[in-house]
DNA sequence: AATTGTGATGCGTTTTTTGCATCGCATGTT
DNA sequence: AACATGCGATGCAAAAAACGCATCACAATT
């Protein structure tokens, strides 16, 4: 987690306590909260106490494993939760003011986007604004969600299916899916590939709780397909590096590969990527997206729209908002 | 103004520093501010310096005469002022788990419902929750509207004009307006009273900035008649009572009667109340409201269901919800 | 029964906040 | 023009708050 040096919430020193209160919250102990806190388990201890006697009420069930939130405290924390990054909202509006926009941009994404996509929009926009920083979580698509709504992501890359309905999606990417494999590999030669084209090839995947995946089986199944799965991992960098060492197939979406794999397919790289007939498996949608309801600091919502344009610039009519 | 001793937002430690700024910033001096707040000139200061420091930036300009919110502190106090209405919509939340209802609620409205109305509503409402403590502020239409935007106040009870689009109507009751004489004058005989009658007689009535003048004003003019004004007074006990010295008539809504004048008339009261033809004068509406997306505290929302409640039994189908 | 881990508490130390006296500056007054 | 007034800012010492250490009491686990 990277701490951005000049403007943070929790520098403000009025912050404090409700920081400690949401740590502890989040460790369900004093003493760890402590620890990550840099301070003693004592001094944690009797802030807690203090608030907990000018709200009038105790936030936390003591148990012999630690604390917990009782109901108290749950809607105390969740207020501290939206009042700091209502702070972080207004401080990023104040830094505006002064012309050269700073802030921070916290994005939770899944491992698709993490490769090629984010590394080239954040460097971009960083380059207009120097002064703003990043924290990028490379998470599941649940718990890219969770993140959301517990405030600590301002936005979310999800690759397919969107489960809450907390979430707001500010545009979708339509992301059709490609086989890759070697150069050599005698489906290689064919402009487009069909799924009976792929039956018992030996094939390496995304673990199952990648959107990715899912879409991939509703096809598989549909046609009653099926691959000769060697392996599994949730690494898409050995995922790709691997097809250069065996003749296997395995599958990407655009976005997460190489912005010149699919325009310059005539350039001498040792992996291709051949669209899968849409027939198939139809394309899968990307979700750009926020906590519903919620407004976002100037820094995040400028990136946004720096995301979008970039999306629209690359998948031009795939893209809507 | 009563300071309620069990549960007070400002009794939070971390809220101190926003406190000060948001007293500076009402105040416009650091000076006077701290004589209010019962502290130094210079720990305030400090305060403000060290809270601008943290943001990174000024929040007052300094002039020879004080200070004065720049840009970014109207951002920021305005911030303060959500955060403190939400902390206080929590804190009474939270208390209202534990069975008894604490809470606070702070009325702005104007004269009208002052006397009997408002009496009557707390006090019931208070019988069923003791611990919930009032603050109630008798202020023109306009300021009443202005305390809802800088958060002084939850409700407001506002007879006619409503400026604001910041306003929230909640619920409207339609007020016809009544004329009140001494039951010797010659038109306390007459069971409606037309605004010709009414030609050249003495009468008293409320300033220029009661809502019940304005709509008295449009009638006469109307009709093209001229009421022998003697007396104005922003005082309705005054009027009211004078109704007894001399002959003279005066305009009066029912909210701000005693309950029995309109519906017993036949008592023995030396004062009469009689309807003013809607022909002449059509009837005005008493607006209840809050600021426009703002979530109450409980104890605000109980109890504006409350004078929703106690204006429907009172005004029937008068009442707009 | 012993051990481990938890939150609470008394006490001395350190850090922060406050108040007093004072400065520098701008404005208004004589 | 000189003076007086009122404002926010600042150095310094006292007061207050927060902190860390050692320790307690309690519950769960071994």
């Amino acid at each position: 987690m990277y701490k951005p040096v000049f403007l943070g919430v929790f520098d403000m020193r009025f912050m404090t306590s409700l920081r400690f209160i949401d740590a502890v919250a989040r460790e369900k102990s004093i003493r760890k909260a402590a620890e990550k806190l840099a301070i003693t388990s004592t001094a944690l201890n009797r802030r807690i106490l203090q608030i907990e006697d000018e709200i009038g009420q105790p936030l936390f069930e003591r148990l012999a494993s630690g604390v917990r939130l009782n109901t108290a405290g749950e809607l105390f924390v969740q207020h501290i939760r939206t009042q700091t990054a209502e702070l972080a909202r207004v401080q990023s509006q104040i830094a505006d003011l002064s012309g050269i926009r700073r802030g921070h941009v916290r994005i939770a994404s899944g491992a698709d986007t993490m490769r090629y996509f984010l590394p080239e929009t954040v460097s971009r926009y960083r380059g207009e604004h120097p002064a703003v920083t990043f924290d990028l979580v490379r998470q599941s698509g649940d718990s890219a969600e969770q993140a959301l709504r517990t405030l600590e992501a301002d936005l979310a890359l999800i690759f397919e299916p969107i489960k809450s309905a907390d979430f707001q999606t500010m545009a979708t990417a339509r992301q059709q899916l490609y086989c890759m494999m070697s150069a050599n590999h005698p489906l290689a030669k064919k402009p487009m590939i069909r799924l009976r084209d792929c039956v018992g090839q030996p094939a390496i995947l995304p673990r199952a709780d990648a959107g990715l995946r899912q879409l991939l089986n509703v096809g598989l199944i549909r046609r009653s397909v099926e691959l000769g799965t060697v392996i599994e991992s949730n690494s898409q960098e050995f995922l790709q590096n691997y097809l250069t060492h065996e003749m296997v197939i395995s599958f990407q979406i655009p976005i997460a590969m190489p912005s010149d794999l699919i325009t310059a397919p005539a350039n001498t790289s040792a992996i291709v990527a051949k669209p899968v007939d849409l027939a198939d498996v139809p394309a899968g949608i990307l979700h750009i997206g926020q906590l519903k309801g919620r407004v976002l600091p100037v820094a995040a919502a400028k990136f946004l729209d720096s995301v979008i344009t970039e999306l629209g610039a690359r998948y031009g009519d795939d893209i809507d908002q």
